[in-house]
DNA sequence: GCAAGGTC
């Protein structure tokens, strides 16, 4: 009996192909759930009888033992050195048994083996899943058993006669480096995501009531992904419009009105545009200095591949990716299309132009260009980039609308005027440039008229449209009486396109073409982002929340380089530089790391601020975005807390914290809180808890729209601006509207401190030096308009007890400089620093032209000179 | 309920 060899190829339309070219046609064919073609030849010289079959992609899938399938029992960590195993990729069952079942009935008895799997890595390692489980199952009777193989791999950069032909004659064994990489990835793969995802599900379930995902997932491929999204929403909303002008200047010539284009384009200064128009308009005319043709094309396009397809699919037919691909698979199951996941935009070597437009010859539609093409004779197709995966996409039989219906017909559409086009000559048109001068600039006006449409008969809508111009001599002299400016502005750039994203994952190696619809189609089913009008993807506030969160604690969570990182690693393992247990180990240990830092993070982040806070602390002032009491949360670290907002405001530590005088930051409309520090000589000072949290702010900046800065850091650090430091020009809180004098100690300002009666006196902003106001003081404020004529201090105003004023006539009332009054000077007393009082080196620069000059609060800043007084001392303190 | 990669 003659020895009989299996052939398994990955899917079933490669084994049909396969047994067809090597049987020549006359192979015989049992239908089954996998097809199975049977034929005689002959294999390594021998007489042999051939079955061809095929998997459905993977055989095994990767996954954890039951034991580690319960959220609730299993720590996310030990997820990372759990086991793993195999399970059946596809245990759909039929009527027949399921593909394992049947391809392993198949190899019961077969003598060799030859894989037919693609030449990727992914087929290599399938070679591995299958040739381990049949190889067990093979009988030992036979004589290629003697020669020492019996699974062999068949190498083919494409599913053609030749290339099969050839790959049969040098068969080799399968590459085990190659197959370990994949395995390396899936373990990485399942077990980041897998740990990650089920500690953010459950982190955030735990927190919020209203989330609008089931799962919070997390992937090396998805997360960059939405990450791309994200980046561009941020982008957005923190651009800044620029206006920019350009000059157009219109001139008629045969009845032909046209308006020119600046050479220079856009300018950033009006002044820049205004000067050369006015130059124009002065010199009244325009010159034509050149006037060049030439002919140009537009190339036609080359072979289809899959993100090709996704891309115009979801731009010109407004089908989303995953649903495209759905429409292809059909299409191609149906033989209407061929393979529709290819990386190659070049057909094959062998690919037959003349044979591949057959098909179209009867095509109510496409028939008549089709014949036309055959009747100009074929030429070589513009070459692509050949992945060595599947030819392009073409069509492979005829469809009609009527036949195909919808959807399926536009695709199918598409893809028989890309490929026509793909194989036809190129568009020409010939370009005509005109160059003007005039006022000492360059103008310019462009037509063109085509010559010959080429691909564009077939592909309408990439037609060139003839723009005529009328005839121009060189050194021609014209009027020119108008010259626009026109003002415009840089605008933001618009959300990613499923198209631009697209793109960018292709860019950054984020999946594959198979893969790409479906980390698109997860990231909108996570609600993570909404596809809107134009295809356009729009992060959600939980997808924006997510990215924002990882950006905080580790970047690295969501760029592509996640995913380089790991193809990189498991590279080492496919060049056998390194083993795979190494690999995997090294790529764990570090993914250990994050997640460690990850978990740690997420907790100083949300849970110490958000889960217990909104049962404790007592209401104390209200929230300027939500007009809501905050509460005041007096646990270390001390902060208010806003449980509507979901936002805590830090404030100072160590001391205690009141309501000012129900005071709001006219800024942000907080209100504003009182800190007092302890002990005798503890000073107080207000503050706006927002002001206190985000002191880099613009000044005009609109507290509702601070979901687009990022103020993580400020905002967990306290970064600490209270009223006393706010140099915000209007606000009647802040230093400079607060401010009384310099201190002499440091760069600091000297400040009211508003609730130290009856012992009233001024407290440094930066450092611990304070001035006791006269003891007899009953009242005590800063003038608002008047400072000091010498030294620019804000003038106090003491008011002295009734019964105990040191004012002649017993009037009560003072108005002074506290640095230049002598009056007031004999009367202070200061503490933690060496000298107080006026010096003529030094009350200069004070306030004075900084301050009062603009009628703002004198005082602040300079003056620090050593001098002292000999008309006032504090030494002996 | 979780990843990413095949393929139907």
């Amino acid at each position: 009996m003659a020895p009989v060899v299996l052939m398994v190829a990955e899917k079933p339309s490669i084994a049909g192909m396969l047994a067809s070219f090597l049987s020549s046609g006359r192979m015989s064919t049992r239908k089954s759930y996998l097809d199975v073609h049977e034929f005689d030849g002959t294999f390594r010289g021998f007489q042999a009888h051939y079955k061809v079959t095929s998997v459905i992609g993977h055989v095994y899938g990767i996954d954890f033992p039951p034991k580690y399938q319960n959220w609730e029992l299993t720590d996310p960590l030990d997820l990372f050195g759990a086991p793993t195993l195999k399970n059946e990729a596809n245990p759909k069952v039929t009527s027949l048994g399921n593909e394992l079942i049947l391809t392993v009935q198949e190899a019961r008895g077969c003598d060799s083996l030859v894989l037919w799997l693609d030449c990727d890595r992914e087929g290599e390692n399938i070679c591995f899943e299958g040739s381990y489980y049949w190889f067990s199952l093979f009988l030992s009777r036979d004589i290629f058993k003697r020669s020492g193989q019996q699974v062999f791999r068949a190498r083919f950069s494409a599913v053609s006669e030749k290339d099969v032909k050839t790959a049969m004659s040098s068969l080799v064994e399968p590459n085990q480096n190659e197959a370990l990489a994949v395995d390396a990835r899936q373990e990485i793969d399942l077990k980041v995501g897998v740990a990650f995802t089920r500690f953010q599900t459950r982190f955030f379930q735990g927190k919020y009531g209203n989330l609008d995902s089931s799962v919070i997932s997390f992937g090396p491929c998805q997360t960059p992904t939405l990450g791309f999204c994200v980046e561009r929403h941020t982008q957005i909303i923190t651009f800044v419009p620029k206006p920019f002008w350009t000059l157009h200047p219109r001139l008629s010539k045969g009845g032909h009105s046209l308006q020119l284009d600046w050479e220079r384009g856009r300018v950033f200064e009006q002044a820049t545009a205004l000067v050369p128009q006015k130059a124009v308009l002065k010199s009244g005319s325009l010159k034509v200095l050149d006037v060049s043709q030439k002919e140009e094309r537009k190339a036609r396009p080359t072979g289809l591949n899959t993100v090709n397809m996704l891309k115009v699919a979801s731009t010109a037919l407004g089908m989303g990716p995953h649903h495209a691909m759905q429409i292809a698979e059909r299409l191609y199951v149906q033989g209407y299309i061929s393979y529709p996941r290819t990386e190659s935009t070049a057909y094959p070597a062998s690919f037959d132009v003349k044979e591949s437009l057959l098909p179209l010859g009867n095509h109510p539609v496409f028939g008549d260009y089709a014949r036309s093409l055959i009747a100009a004779g074929v030429r070589a197709p513009k070459s692509g980039t050949d992945a060595g995966d599947h030819p392009p996409i073409t069509p492979m039989r005829s469809g009609t609308e009527s036949e195909l219906g919808g959807d399926a017909w536009r695709l199918y559409d598409y893809i028989s005027r890309h490929f026509l086009g793909s194989v036809s000559p190129d568009c020409k048109y010939k370009r005509t440039k005109v160059t003007f001068s005039g006022g000492g600039e360059v103008f310019t006006c462009s037509g063109k008229v085509v010559t010959s449409p080429g691909f564009t008969i077939a592909m309408p809508w990439m037609a060139v449209t003839d723009e005529n111009l009328p005839a121009f001599t060189i050194g021609e002299s014209l009027p020119c009486s108008e010259v626009e400016l026109y003002q415009g502005r840089t605008s933001p750039p618009d959300y990613l396109t499923e198209s631009d994203l697209i793109s960018l994952m292709e860019k950054h190696g984020i999946g594959t073409d198979a893969s790409i619809p479906v980390h698109i189609n997860n990231i909108c089913q996570r609600n993570y982002v909404q596809v809107q009008t134009g295809r356009r993807l729009v992060p959600t506030a939980l997808g924006i929340t997510l990215i924002r969160g990882y950006q905080t604690i580790d970047a690295d969570l969501c760029l592509p380089d996640i995913r380089s990182f790991i193809e990189q690693q498991i590279t080492l393992i496919a060049k056998g530089q390194v083993d795979h247990e190494t690999v995997v180990r090294n790529s764990l240990d570090k993914f250990v790391a994050k997640f460690k830092n990850f978990i740690e993070k997420m907790d100083a982040l949300f849970e110490a601020h958000f889960s217990p806070l909104a049962d404790s602390g007592r209401p104390l002032s209200k929230c300027g975005k939500c007009k809501r009491y905050m509460k005041y949360i007096t646990l270390r670290p001390s902060r208010l807390y806003c449980s509507t907002c979901e936002e805590v405001y830090p404030v100072p530590q160590n001391g205690s914290i009141k309501l000012y005088k129900e005071l709001a930051c006219p800024l942000d409309n907080f209100e504003l809180v009182l800190f007092s520090l302890g002990g005798p000589d503890g000073k107080s000072y207000p503050l706006c808890p927002y002001c206190y949290n985000h002191p880099l702010e613009s000044p005009a900046r609109d507290p509702s729209s601070e979901a687009t800065t990022s103020s993580d850091d400020q905002a967990t650090t306290g970064a600490g601006m209270p009223c006393t430091m706010c140099p915000h020009a209007t606000c009647r809180h802040s230093v400079m509207q607060q401010g009384v004098c310099a201190c002499p100690e440091c760069d600091g300002t000297l400040i009211l401190d508003p609730i130290s009666a009856p012992k009233w006196r001024l407290d440094c902003n930066k450092c611990s030096f304070l001035v006791y106001l006269p003891a007899n003081t009953h009242k005590v404020s800063r003038s608002e308009h008047d400072y000091c004529d010498d030294c620019g201090s804000a003038l106090l105003e003491v008011d002295f007890h009734k019964n105990n004023t040191p004012l002649e006539g017993g009037r009560t009332l003072h108005t002074a400089c506290v640095v230049c009054d002598e009056l007031l000077q004999s009367l202070v007393v200061m503490k933690h620093g060496k000298s107080f009082g006026r010096s003529r080196g030094r009350g200069r620069g004070r306030g004075r032209g900084r301050g009062r000059g603009r009628g703002r609060g004198g005082g602040r800043g300079g003056g620090r000179g050593k001098h002292q007084d000999p008309r006032m001392s504090f030494r002996d303190f």
